[in-house]
DNA sequence: GTCTATACTTCGATAGAC
DNA sequence: GTCTATCGAAGTATAGAC
Protein backbone atom coordinates (compact mmCIF):
# COMPACT_ATOMS: atom_id res chain seq x y z
CA UNK A 1 0.00 0.00 0.00
CA UNK A 2 1.48 3.18 -1.16
CA UNK A 3 1.53 6.04 1.68
CA UNK A 4 -0.77 8.89 0.29
CA UNK A 5 1.16 12.18 -0.37
CA UNK A 6 0.85 15.46 1.86
CA UNK A 7 -1.93 17.79 1.29
CA UNK A 8 -2.04 21.27 2.40
CA UNK A 9 -5.04 22.18 4.98
CA UNK A 10 -8.45 23.64 3.72
CA UNK A 11 -8.22 26.71 5.07
CA UNK A 12 -4.62 27.70 4.60
CA UNK A 13 -3.56 31.01 3.27
CA UNK A 14 -1.47 29.96 1.03
CA UNK A 15 -3.74 27.60 -0.75
CA UNK A 16 -6.20 30.95 -1.33
CA UNK A 17 -3.31 33.13 -2.50
CA UNK A 18 -2.81 29.81 -5.27
CA UNK A 19 -6.67 29.63 -5.83
CA UNK A 20 -6.96 33.65 -6.33
CA UNK A 21 -3.94 33.62 -8.44
CA UNK A 22 -4.98 30.38 -11.07
CA UNK A 23 -8.18 32.64 -11.27
CA UNK A 24 -6.31 35.79 -12.27
CA UNK A 25 -4.05 34.01 -15.00
CA UNK A 26 -7.28 32.25 -16.69
CA UNK A 27 -9.11 35.46 -16.95
CA UNK A 28 -6.15 37.31 -18.22
CA UNK A 29 -4.54 34.16 -20.41
CA UNK A 30 -6.69 31.64 -20.37
CA UNK A 31 -6.84 27.92 -18.52
CA UNK A 32 -3.97 26.55 -20.72
CA UNK A 33 -1.73 29.09 -19.42
CA UNK A 34 -2.50 28.06 -15.58
CA UNK A 35 0.76 26.22 -14.91
CA UNK A 36 1.86 25.34 -11.89
CA UNK A 37 5.08 27.57 -12.27
CA UNK A 38 3.19 30.54 -13.31
CA UNK A 39 0.87 29.63 -10.58
CA UNK A 40 3.33 30.01 -8.29
CA UNK A 41 5.48 32.78 -9.62
CA UNK A 42 2.31 35.12 -9.38
CA UNK A 43 1.50 33.76 -5.80
CA UNK A 44 4.65 34.32 -4.55
CA UNK A 45 6.14 30.69 -3.92
CA UNK A 46 7.82 27.75 -5.64
CA UNK A 47 6.25 25.51 -7.73
CA UNK A 48 6.48 22.25 -6.03
CA UNK A 49 4.14 23.94 -3.22
CA UNK A 50 1.46 24.01 -5.97
CA UNK A 51 1.71 20.33 -6.13
CA UNK A 52 1.61 20.00 -2.48
CA UNK A 53 -1.97 21.86 -2.11
CA UNK A 54 -3.16 20.22 -5.34
CA UNK A 55 -1.39 16.92 -6.42
CA UNK A 56 -2.90 17.81 -9.68
CA UNK A 57 -3.60 21.00 -11.52
CA UNK A 58 -7.14 19.63 -12.09
CA UNK A 59 -7.79 19.48 -8.23
CA UNK A 60 -6.65 23.23 -8.56
CA UNK A 61 -8.92 23.97 -11.24
CA UNK A 62 -11.76 22.49 -9.44
CA UNK A 63 -11.01 24.18 -5.89
CA UNK A 64 -10.61 27.18 -8.41
CA UNK A 65 -14.34 26.52 -9.40
CA UNK A 66 -15.96 25.60 -6.69
CA UNK A 67 -14.78 28.73 -4.85
CA UNK A 68 -16.16 31.29 -7.78
CA UNK A 69 -19.27 29.23 -7.83
CA UNK A 70 -20.09 29.49 -4.20
CA UNK A 71 -19.29 33.10 -4.04
CA UNK A 72 -21.63 33.87 -7.24
CA UNK A 73 -24.18 32.06 -5.80
CA UNK A 74 -23.86 34.09 -2.54
CA UNK A 75 -23.68 37.29 -4.77
CA UNK A 76 -27.10 36.42 -6.96
CA UNK A 77 -28.55 35.29 -3.02
CA UNK A 78 -28.57 38.17 -2.24
CA UNK A 79 -29.83 40.26 -5.56
CA UNK A 80 -32.72 38.33 -5.56
CA UNK A 81 -33.65 39.25 -1.97
CA UNK A 82 -33.20 42.83 -3.17
CA UNK A 83 -35.60 45.84 -3.81
CA UNK A 84 -35.50 45.57 -7.59
CA UNK A 85 -34.92 41.47 -7.42
CA UNK A 86 -34.64 41.25 -11.56
CA UNK A 87 -32.66 44.18 -12.24
CA UNK A 88 -30.25 43.15 -9.71
CA UNK A 89 -29.90 39.33 -11.00
CA UNK A 90 -29.51 40.68 -14.51
CA UNK A 91 -26.93 43.02 -13.48
CA UNK A 92 -24.90 40.13 -11.64
CA UNK A 93 -25.56 37.95 -14.48
CA UNK A 94 -23.88 40.34 -16.86
CA UNK A 95 -20.69 41.01 -15.39
CA UNK A 96 -17.84 40.65 -17.51
CA UNK A 97 -15.34 38.96 -15.52
CA UNK A 98 -17.82 36.68 -14.06
CA UNK A 99 -17.97 35.72 -17.57
CA UNK A 100 -14.86 35.32 -18.91
CA UNK A 101 -14.64 33.07 -15.87
CA UNK A 102 -17.35 31.13 -17.13
CA UNK A 103 -16.23 31.07 -20.89
CA UNK A 104 -12.99 29.77 -19.51
CA UNK A 105 -14.51 26.75 -17.00
CA UNK A 106 -17.00 25.58 -20.00
CA UNK A 107 -14.78 25.04 -22.55
CA UNK A 108 -12.65 22.97 -19.41
CA UNK A 109 -15.59 21.28 -19.05
CA UNK A 110 -16.21 19.80 -22.28
CA UNK A 111 -13.08 17.63 -21.39
CA UNK A 112 -12.90 16.92 -18.00
CA UNK A 113 -15.55 15.09 -16.53
CA UNK A 114 -15.25 16.06 -12.78
CA UNK A 115 -15.50 19.71 -14.10
CA UNK A 116 -18.31 19.25 -16.00
CA UNK A 117 -20.60 17.85 -13.43
CA UNK A 118 -19.31 20.40 -10.58
CA UNK A 119 -20.65 22.80 -12.76
CA UNK A 120 -23.68 21.24 -13.91
CA UNK A 121 -24.40 21.04 -10.37
CA UNK A 122 -24.04 24.58 -9.86
CA UNK A 123 -26.05 26.10 -12.83
CA UNK A 124 -28.85 23.82 -11.16
CA UNK A 125 -28.61 25.39 -8.17
CA UNK A 126 -28.11 29.33 -9.57
CA UNK A 127 -31.50 28.25 -11.54
CA UNK A 128 -33.34 27.01 -8.96
CA UNK A 129 -32.74 30.04 -6.71
CA UNK A 130 -34.16 31.84 -9.62
CA UNK A 131 -37.31 30.28 -9.73
CA UNK A 132 -38.45 30.24 -6.31
CA UNK A 133 -37.45 34.20 -6.83
CA UNK A 134 -39.22 34.49 -10.62
CA UNK A 135 -42.36 32.57 -9.28
CA UNK A 136 -43.35 35.22 -6.96
CA UNK A 137 -41.83 37.74 -9.25
CA UNK A 138 -44.34 37.05 -11.86
CA UNK A 139 -47.46 35.58 -9.88
CA UNK A 140 -47.34 39.34 -8.20
CA UNK A 141 -47.38 40.64 -11.60
CA UNK A 142 -50.11 38.72 -13.07
CA UNK A 143 -48.55 37.89 -15.94
CA UNK A 144 -50.06 34.95 -17.65
CA UNK A 145 -48.02 31.74 -16.46
CA UNK A 146 -49.01 29.89 -19.77
CA UNK A 147 -47.38 32.10 -21.70
CA UNK A 148 -43.65 32.62 -19.78
CA UNK A 149 -43.22 30.77 -17.54
CA UNK A 150 -40.82 31.57 -14.40
CA UNK A 151 -38.58 28.93 -15.70
CA UNK A 152 -38.56 29.50 -19.36
CA UNK A 153 -37.82 33.13 -18.28
CA UNK A 154 -34.93 31.95 -16.06
CA UNK A 155 -33.17 29.98 -19.17
CA UNK A 156 -34.14 33.05 -21.20
CA UNK A 157 -32.31 35.84 -19.45
CA UNK A 158 -29.49 33.81 -18.42
CA UNK A 159 -28.94 32.55 -21.87
CA UNK A 160 -29.33 36.36 -23.24
CA UNK A 161 -27.22 37.84 -20.30
CA UNK A 162 -24.60 35.67 -20.86
CA UNK A 163 -24.23 36.00 -25.17
CA UNK A 164 -24.59 39.59 -25.09
CA UNK A 165 -21.42 39.74 -22.64
CA UNK A 166 -19.50 37.08 -24.23
CA UNK A 167 -19.86 39.02 -28.10
CA UNK A 168 -19.18 41.99 -26.24
CA UNK A 169 -15.91 40.48 -25.38
CA UNK A 170 -15.30 39.67 -29.04
CA UNK A 171 -16.09 43.26 -30.11
CA UNK A 172 -19.66 42.22 -31.41
CA UNK A 173 -22.09 44.47 -30.75
CA UNK A 174 -24.79 44.25 -33.36
CA UNK A 175 -28.15 44.28 -32.44
CA UNK A 176 -27.57 44.38 -29.12
CA UNK A 177 -29.15 47.71 -28.17
CA UNK A 178 -32.27 46.76 -29.50
CA UNK A 179 -32.37 42.98 -27.59
CA UNK A 180 -31.28 45.05 -24.63
CA UNK A 181 -33.83 47.92 -24.49
CA UNK A 182 -36.20 44.86 -25.19
CA UNK A 183 -35.60 43.27 -22.03
CA UNK A 184 -35.16 46.41 -20.33
CA UNK A 185 -38.92 47.05 -20.94
CA UNK A 186 -39.97 43.55 -19.99
CA UNK A 187 -37.66 43.73 -16.34
CA UNK A 188 -39.47 47.17 -16.24
CA UNK A 189 -43.14 46.19 -16.56
CA UNK A 190 -42.37 43.09 -14.58
CA UNK A 191 -40.71 44.87 -11.43
CA UNK A 192 -43.36 47.54 -11.70
CA UNK A 193 -46.11 48.06 -9.02
CA UNK A 194 -48.22 45.17 -10.03
CA UNK A 195 -51.77 46.32 -11.34
CA UNK A 196 -55.10 46.59 -9.07
CA UNK A 197 -56.22 43.40 -10.07
CA UNK A 198 -53.47 41.18 -9.56
CA UNK A 199 -54.81 38.46 -11.45
CA UNK A 200 -55.91 39.82 -14.44
CA UNK A 201 -53.30 40.50 -17.49
CA UNK A 202 -51.84 44.05 -18.87
CA UNK A 203 -49.93 43.60 -21.77
CA UNK A 204 -46.18 44.57 -21.53
CA UNK A 205 -45.26 47.70 -22.82
CA UNK A 206 -44.58 48.16 -26.74
CA UNK A 207 -41.97 50.87 -27.20
CA UNK A 208 -39.76 52.85 -24.69
CA UNK B 1 17.15 40.59 -44.69
CA UNK B 2 15.77 37.47 -43.49
CA UNK B 3 14.42 34.83 -46.31
CA UNK B 4 10.82 34.34 -45.76
CA UNK B 5 10.48 30.19 -45.31
CA UNK B 6 8.47 28.70 -47.88
CA UNK B 7 4.68 28.08 -47.56
CA UNK B 8 2.42 25.41 -48.69
CA UNK B 9 -0.38 26.28 -51.48
CA UNK B 10 -3.82 27.10 -50.06
CA UNK B 11 -5.68 24.56 -52.10
CA UNK B 12 -3.12 21.61 -51.14
CA UNK B 13 -4.51 18.30 -49.89
CA UNK B 14 -2.32 18.40 -47.42
CA UNK B 15 -3.16 21.33 -45.93
CA UNK B 16 -6.59 20.95 -46.04
CA UNK B 17 -6.01 17.44 -44.36
CA UNK B 18 -4.08 19.25 -41.18
CA UNK B 19 -6.91 21.68 -40.89
CA UNK B 20 -9.47 18.81 -40.54
CA UNK B 21 -7.16 16.84 -38.05
CA UNK B 22 -6.67 20.09 -36.18
CA UNK B 23 -10.73 20.69 -35.81
CA UNK B 24 -11.36 17.09 -34.46
CA UNK B 25 -8.63 17.11 -31.97
CA UNK B 26 -10.43 20.54 -31.06
CA UNK B 27 -13.58 19.15 -30.70
CA UNK B 28 -12.28 15.87 -29.02
CA UNK B 29 -9.92 17.51 -26.23
CA UNK B 30 -9.83 21.16 -26.62
CA UNK B 31 -7.69 24.07 -28.23
CA UNK B 32 -4.67 23.22 -25.94
CA UNK B 33 -4.71 19.55 -27.11
CA UNK B 34 -3.78 20.86 -30.79
CA UNK B 35 -0.33 20.60 -30.86
CA UNK B 36 1.45 20.52 -33.93
CA UNK B 37 2.66 16.80 -33.17
CA UNK B 38 -0.30 15.24 -32.58
CA UNK B 39 -2.20 16.90 -35.99
CA UNK B 40 0.64 15.77 -37.55
CA UNK B 41 -0.11 12.47 -36.52
CA UNK B 42 -3.75 12.31 -37.39
CA UNK B 43 -2.72 13.65 -40.84
CA UNK B 44 -0.50 10.61 -40.94
CA UNK B 45 2.36 13.62 -41.42
CA UNK B 46 5.47 14.38 -39.51
CA UNK B 47 5.23 17.32 -37.54
CA UNK B 48 7.55 19.93 -39.23
CA UNK B 49 5.04 19.61 -42.49
CA UNK B 50 2.76 21.04 -40.51
CA UNK B 51 4.55 24.07 -40.03
CA UNK B 52 5.34 24.37 -44.01
CA UNK B 53 1.54 25.10 -43.99
CA UNK B 54 1.64 27.37 -40.86
CA UNK B 55 4.07 29.05 -39.65
CA UNK B 56 3.02 28.81 -36.35
CA UNK B 57 0.10 27.09 -34.93
CA UNK B 58 -2.30 30.18 -34.53
CA UNK B 59 -2.27 30.24 -38.22
CA UNK B 60 -3.16 27.15 -38.27
CA UNK B 61 -6.16 27.84 -35.84
CA UNK B 62 -6.93 31.07 -37.46
CA UNK B 63 -7.13 28.73 -40.79
CA UNK B 64 -9.54 26.19 -39.35
CA UNK B 65 -11.50 29.08 -38.20
CA UNK B 66 -12.06 30.33 -41.50
CA UNK B 67 -13.06 27.09 -42.89
CA UNK B 68 -15.79 26.30 -40.19
CA UNK B 69 -16.77 29.76 -40.63
CA UNK B 70 -17.47 29.75 -44.35
CA UNK B 71 -19.10 26.51 -44.55
CA UNK B 72 -21.35 27.60 -41.64
CA UNK B 73 -22.05 30.82 -43.51
CA UNK B 74 -22.68 28.38 -46.46
CA UNK B 75 -25.40 26.42 -44.34
CA UNK B 76 -27.16 29.44 -42.76
CA UNK B 77 -27.81 30.64 -46.59
CA UNK B 78 -29.35 27.78 -47.51
CA UNK B 79 -31.06 27.42 -44.25
CA UNK B 80 -32.68 31.01 -44.66
CA UNK B 81 -33.70 30.00 -48.48
CA UNK B 82 -35.67 26.91 -47.50
CA UNK B 83 -38.93 26.31 -47.43
CA UNK B 84 -38.96 26.96 -43.49
CA UNK B 85 -36.28 29.80 -42.62
CA UNK B 86 -37.07 29.65 -39.10
CA UNK B 87 -37.09 26.25 -38.55
CA UNK B 88 -34.38 25.63 -40.54
CA UNK B 89 -32.21 28.41 -39.34
CA UNK B 90 -33.08 27.46 -35.62
CA UNK B 91 -31.61 23.55 -36.54
CA UNK B 92 -28.52 25.52 -37.93
CA UNK B 93 -27.75 26.58 -34.87
CA UNK B 94 -28.39 23.71 -31.97
CA UNK B 95 -26.06 21.75 -33.93
CA UNK B 96 -23.46 20.13 -30.83
CA UNK B 97 -20.67 20.06 -33.08
CA UNK B 98 -20.71 23.15 -34.52
CA UNK B 99 -21.64 24.29 -30.67
CA UNK B 100 -18.45 22.25 -29.08
CA UNK B 101 -16.13 24.31 -31.92
CA UNK B 102 -18.06 27.64 -31.21
CA UNK B 103 -17.08 27.17 -27.13
CA UNK B 104 -12.97 26.49 -27.94
CA UNK B 105 -12.48 28.84 -30.47
CA UNK B 106 -14.32 32.12 -28.19
CA UNK B 107 -12.22 30.92 -25.21
CA UNK B 108 -9.30 30.73 -27.93
CA UNK B 109 -10.32 34.74 -28.88
CA UNK B 110 -10.20 35.65 -25.13
CA UNK B 111 -6.64 35.57 -25.63
CA UNK B 112 -5.82 35.78 -29.79
CA UNK B 113 -6.28 38.86 -30.99
CA UNK B 114 -6.71 37.94 -34.40
CA UNK B 115 -8.89 34.97 -33.43
CA UNK B 116 -11.43 37.26 -32.05
CA UNK B 117 -11.22 39.45 -34.95
CA UNK B 118 -12.25 37.08 -37.02
CA UNK B 119 -14.96 35.39 -35.10
CA UNK B 120 -16.41 39.06 -35.05
CA UNK B 121 -16.65 39.27 -38.55
CA UNK B 122 -17.90 36.36 -39.28
CA UNK B 123 -20.71 36.76 -36.31
CA UNK B 124 -21.70 40.10 -38.19
CA UNK B 125 -22.57 38.22 -41.27
CA UNK B 126 -23.89 35.67 -39.68
CA UNK B 127 -26.23 38.14 -38.24
CA UNK B 128 -27.00 40.51 -41.04
CA UNK B 129 -28.30 37.34 -43.13
CA UNK B 130 -30.58 36.42 -40.59
CA UNK B 131 -31.45 40.26 -40.15
CA UNK B 132 -32.64 40.11 -44.26
CA UNK B 133 -34.76 36.88 -43.24
CA UNK B 134 -36.16 37.72 -40.46
CA UNK B 135 -37.14 41.44 -41.75
CA UNK B 136 -39.25 39.37 -44.49
CA UNK B 137 -41.01 37.40 -42.24
CA UNK B 138 -42.08 39.74 -39.46
CA UNK B 139 -42.92 41.84 -41.65
CA UNK B 140 -45.45 38.65 -43.85
CA UNK B 141 -46.27 37.61 -40.62
CA UNK B 142 -47.91 41.53 -39.68
CA UNK B 143 -45.75 41.17 -36.36
CA UNK B 144 -45.44 44.34 -34.46
CA UNK B 145 -42.08 45.43 -34.93
CA UNK B 146 -42.25 47.59 -32.02
CA UNK B 147 -42.53 45.03 -30.22
CA UNK B 148 -39.83 42.49 -31.19
CA UNK B 149 -37.57 43.95 -33.99
CA UNK B 150 -36.25 41.54 -36.59
CA UNK B 151 -32.66 42.67 -35.00
CA UNK B 152 -33.40 41.76 -31.72
CA UNK B 153 -35.45 38.30 -32.69
CA UNK B 154 -31.80 37.25 -34.26
CA UNK B 155 -30.42 38.31 -31.28
CA UNK B 156 -32.25 36.46 -28.99
CA UNK B 157 -32.96 33.17 -30.77
CA UNK B 158 -28.83 33.08 -31.60
CA UNK B 159 -28.68 33.54 -28.13
CA UNK B 160 -30.63 31.13 -26.90
CA UNK B 161 -29.85 28.44 -29.19
CA UNK B 162 -25.70 28.20 -28.44
CA UNK B 163 -26.89 28.63 -24.57
CA UNK B 164 -29.13 25.60 -24.78
CA UNK B 165 -26.23 23.34 -26.39
CA UNK B 166 -23.90 24.79 -24.50
CA UNK B 167 -25.69 23.32 -20.98
CA UNK B 168 -26.97 20.49 -23.13
CA UNK B 169 -23.50 19.38 -23.06
CA UNK B 170 -22.36 20.09 -19.78
CA UNK B 171 -25.12 17.83 -18.74
CA UNK B 172 -27.60 21.05 -17.51
CA UNK B 173 -31.16 20.41 -18.66
CA UNK B 174 -33.57 22.25 -16.07
CA UNK B 175 -36.05 24.56 -17.75
CA UNK B 176 -34.79 23.47 -21.17
CA UNK B 177 -37.77 21.76 -22.54
CA UNK B 178 -40.58 24.83 -21.21
CA UNK B 179 -38.29 27.60 -22.94
CA UNK B 180 -37.85 25.11 -26.29
CA UNK B 181 -41.61 25.01 -26.08
CA UNK B 182 -42.07 28.43 -26.04
CA UNK B 183 -39.83 29.38 -28.83
CA UNK B 184 -40.92 26.76 -31.02
CA UNK B 185 -44.65 27.65 -30.33
CA UNK B 186 -43.49 31.31 -31.69
CA UNK B 187 -41.38 30.08 -34.71
CA UNK B 188 -44.51 28.37 -35.87
CA UNK B 189 -47.13 31.07 -35.16
CA UNK B 190 -44.43 33.07 -37.25
CA UNK B 191 -43.72 30.53 -39.66
CA UNK B 192 -47.29 29.88 -40.64
CA UNK B 193 -49.36 31.49 -43.56
CA UNK B 194 -49.59 35.16 -43.14
CA UNK B 195 -53.31 36.11 -41.62
CA UNK B 196 -56.00 37.27 -44.10
CA UNK B 197 -54.87 41.02 -43.26
CA UNK B 198 -51.02 40.97 -43.62
CA UNK B 199 -50.84 44.48 -41.71
CA UNK B 200 -52.99 43.71 -38.79
CA UNK B 201 -51.57 41.78 -35.69
CA UNK B 202 -52.50 38.54 -34.24
CA UNK B 203 -51.59 37.40 -30.62
CA UNK B 204 -48.80 34.22 -30.36
CA UNK B 205 -50.17 31.39 -29.09
CA UNK B 206 -50.09 30.88 -25.78
CA UNK B 207 -50.03 27.18 -24.90
CA UNK B 208 -49.09 23.97 -27.26
C1' DG C 1 4.91 24.30 5.19
C1' DT C 2 8.34 25.40 2.04
C1' DC C 3 12.23 24.61 -0.24
C1' DT C 4 16.23 22.53 -3.78
C1' DA C 5 17.10 19.37 -7.12
C1' DT C 6 15.81 16.71 -10.62
C1' DA C 7 13.45 13.03 -13.69
C1' DC C 8 10.83 12.78 -17.49
C1' DT C 9 7.68 14.37 -21.18
C1' DT C 10 6.12 17.29 -24.61
C1' DC C 11 6.08 21.52 -26.83
C1' DG C 12 7.09 25.05 -31.07
C1' DA C 13 10.16 25.84 -34.35
C1' DT C 14 14.18 25.51 -37.50
C1' DA C 15 18.08 23.66 -40.58
C1' DG C 16 18.95 21.23 -44.14
C1' DA C 17 18.83 16.54 -46.78
C1' DC C 18 16.05 14.24 -50.19
C1' DG D 1 6.48 18.70 -50.64
C1' DT D 2 8.16 15.86 -47.15
C1' DC D 3 11.44 14.10 -44.41
C1' DT D 4 15.38 13.38 -40.33
C1' DA D 5 17.58 15.46 -36.73
C1' DT D 6 17.77 18.53 -33.24
C1' DC D 7 17.62 22.85 -30.04
C1' DG D 8 15.85 25.16 -26.21
C1' DA D 9 11.95 26.13 -23.45
C1' DA D 10 8.32 24.77 -20.62
C1' DG D 11 5.23 21.39 -18.71
C1' DT D 12 3.79 17.90 -14.49
C1' DA D 13 5.22 15.71 -10.82
C1' DT D 14 8.17 13.55 -7.14
C1' DA D 15 11.91 12.78 -3.54
C1' DG D 16 13.73 14.37 0.16
C1' DA D 17 16.27 18.26 2.93
C1' DC D 18 15.16 21.99 5.98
Amino acid sequence: MTVPRRIGAEDSETRQALIQAAMEIMLEDGYAAVTSRRVAARAGVKPPLVHYYFPSMDDLFLAALRSGAEAHLEFQRKALTSAEPLRAMWDANTDPERTGLAVEFMALARHRKEIRSEIAAYSERLREAQLTALTLILRARGADPSMVTPMALSVLLGSVSRALVMESALGVSLGHQELTELIDRYLTWLEADPPAAPHEQEAPPASG
